[in-house]
Parts: C-alpha cells; structure tokens; sequence
DNA sequence: TCATTATAGATTATCTATCATAAACGGTTG
DNA sequence: CAACCGTTTATGATAGATAATCTATAATGA
C-alpha cells in the first residue's frame, strides 16, 4: 500500500505498531515499553527506538524524555484540524494532478470508487476510500505534499475506525466521490477542486454531529 | 526557538545538524556517516540513528536502507511545493487564529515585524521572518498543523540561504507584512487572508525568477 | 484515625561499549 | 567487461551502567 520494501528491522516494527494504532487494537493512551517490543518482534531495543521515532513523526504516538512511548490520545478537535488540513491540501494537490490525469490514472480512481462500492467491513470501505483519495492527487508528483497527506489520510482513519467502534458510524461518502470523478472526466477541474473540499468538510461535519 | 528543551542526546544531534543543513554549511547530498558524528557528539551511534530518523521525518535528509543517509537534495521544484503548500496551510491558520486575536499577540507580531526591519544579516532577516509567520498563525490551537508550517518554514529558510549563497539573492517582504498586520487591525480576516496568500506565492515568483 | 510525606525496591528509559553480519564501494586482475 | 577481494559502513545484538519514574510500604503530623 505505502509504498517501500521495509527492508529494515526498524522499519518494519513501526508499520506494524502503526497498523494497530491506527486500527484501534491499541487504545489512545496505551504505554508502548520498547523491551516487550522488541521480545516480540525477535529484535533488540535499538530498532524500536527507531520505529519510535518514526511513528512519532507520524503524530501516532507521543514520546515524553525519561517516560517512554505512548499512543497518541484521540480529541475531538484534531477532527476539525485534520479535516481542514486535508481539505486545503488536497485541493492544492488535485490542482496540480488534473492537468497531468491521463485515461489509465481515471481508470485507477474509478477502480477505487468500484471497491468502495462493493466493500463488505469498514476496514475494507476505508481501504478503498484512501485508494481513492490517493489515486486522485498522485499524479502531481509533489512528494513533500503527498507525505503530508498520506499522513492525514492514516490519522483521518484512525479517527474514523474509533468513531465505528464507539458508535456504529459508518461513513457514506461514494456518491460524492462519483461525482468528483465525473467532474475530472469533463476537465472541469474547478467543479472537482470545490467538490473536494466541500466533500472533505462534509465527513467531518458527519463525525462531529455523530459524537 | 523551537520549543523542548531536548533534554535528550538524539534530540540534542538532530537539531545540531538539522541547523547545519539548514544554514548550506552541510551541502545538499553531503552523506552523514553515523560513527563520525557519534565522535563528535561523544555518543554511540544508537542516539545518531534516532536523530537520522527525526531528520527524516522533517524531509532534512534521505535515508536508503543499507546505504545510509545523505542531506536532502535541493531542487527547483520544491521551491513551488512548499510555497504552494504553505498558502495553504497558513489561511487556514490564519482563519482559524483571527478570532482569538488578542493584543498582546498582535504587539508580538508587530515585534517581528520591527526586528525584520533592523535585521542586518540574512540569517537575522530569515528568523525575523520566521517569527512573523509564526506569531502570525500560533492563536489558532491547531497543533498538527503548526507543527507541519514548522516544517515548511525551516524548509523555506534553507532554499533562502542556498539561494543567497549562490546568487546574492535577498528577500524583501516586510512590506507585506505590515499590510497583513494593518488588515488584521482592522479586523478584515479575509483581506488578510488574501494578503497572505498573495505574500508567499510573490516569494515563490522572485525565487524562481532569480534562479 | 486519616491524610500526607518519606523511603526503599522494582521497573524502565536512555545510553555506552563491543561485537557480528552483511551490503556496498574501490580497486585489481583475468 | 566481468569476477574477485579487501575495506568501509550500516545494521543490529548483547551486556551492562546510570538515572529517572513508579509503586508500595512505612513514618509522620494534624
């Protein structure tokens, strides 16, 4: 999905502590000992200081000098803030995409929207919901701003699989991206950018209302 | 500047050489051998791993498994990445920062303004800057997204000194500066807005054109 | 008595030192 | 050009030291 072989002991722990913050296995708050870590995943404590490190840059976990690892808390505002992050960038991102969408990146994008579609769990629909939001600003080949919304779009599930598991909330946003895609198909790009943004501000109304 | 204390050892290395890279004193693609720096840290080379991570993770160097780390390269493209990227994520601070405006945060941003005007090298011009934009957008209690403009400004500072180091280039930008905090006076949001938005992208156009 | 403080022991993070392994680089030679 | 070899370097393991924190118990004072 990401992207990178993860040849790297490092690597790997912090993509596998991720997943499970991420999925909700482990709750907000949860101290992280890096000797458990390391017993478990068959490795010394230096790669999990790294993996550490790197998941907290990715904002999932927070590190106090002295008293170790946490996973991150969850409040309710970093909705709002995540929401108007993502909303702001991806339409930057779409922006620079549009002019470079050839027919198989369209082919892509439908692809995802197709899976959102026939997704059975909410892991699955949130799969196929960042495929689809990833589809549609890779090709502006920005990677700093794409780095940035990978990582929004990794704490905009986190989010949502918590919101699931508190409330049954599930979110319904694949009206909205067929219209997006239909918007790109006619080169409107302007009507795909307000769509965006308009879409993103949605969800994160839904959520809010739902709590 | 920042704001921890880094009380830790690879908290202490990865701001040392995170400003060196900022600075040019350490060249694009320069590789950062772990042994050489644990010596002259006086550590061992598990906190100068961490610290490699940290510096990662702010796109201050480039890591390849097995081949180590080198300082982020310089290109011409990122120049417009993170002007773009910045617009956008500074009205959104901006947005969010105005209505808790007080006077005090508006003397200390006026300070800033006042210290870019008597800053005499362009390192004291860059961090008159930086103080600007961030007492600009630090009222709005949006800490992820504070934390990434962090990001995008010591980003920025380190194509200004790579840009004056090799054409004598020098920002001229306190006149906008005084326009945002004049509009922000008169508590005209979007105007300010505007003024900001126009402000950075001006930057990215006399860059690019000096280039 | 009850609440607060002091203290001792266990746990844990942080870091050092040394070693082992493997990959990459640089040169030489077939 | 390609295969080989030694050096350098990244990566990780292990053992141990230090210091900070936590916990539980004991002591003190109101």
């Amino acid at each position: 999905m990401t992207d990178d072989e993860n040849t790297t002991t490092a690597g790997r722990i912090a993509e596998a502590i991720g997943e499970r913050i991420i999925s909700g296995e482990l709750q907000p708050d949860a101290p992280l000992r890096q000797d458990h870590i390391a017993r478990e995943f068959n490795s010394s404590h230096v790669p999990v200081r790294e993996a550490f490190r790197q998941l907290q840059a990715q904002h999932l976990v927070v590190a106090v000098p002295r008293r170790g690892v946490r996973v991150a808390p969850l409040n309710i505002n970093s909705v709002k803030e995540i929401a108007e992050m993502r909303a702001a960038l991806e339409v930057v991102a779409l922006r620079n995409a549009a002019p470079k969408l050839t027919s198989s990146h369209l082919a892509r994008i439908e692809l995802a929207l197709i899976e959102g579609d026939t997704a059975q769990t909410i892991q699955e629909f949130e799969m196929a919901n960042r495929a689809f939001h990833h589809a549609l600003v890779a090709p502006c080949a920005m990677p700093r701003l794409l780095a940035s919304l990978d990582g929004l779009q990794l704490a905009n599930s986190r989010l949502v699989f918590a919101m699931a598991r508190s409330s049954g909330w599930r979110p319904r946003s694949n009206q909205d991206h067929r219209l997006i895609l239909q918007a790109l198909r006619a080169r409107n790009v302007d009507q795909a950018c307000s769509l965006l943004a308009r879409h993103i501000q949605t969800i994160e109304r839904l959520a809010l209302s739902s709590s």
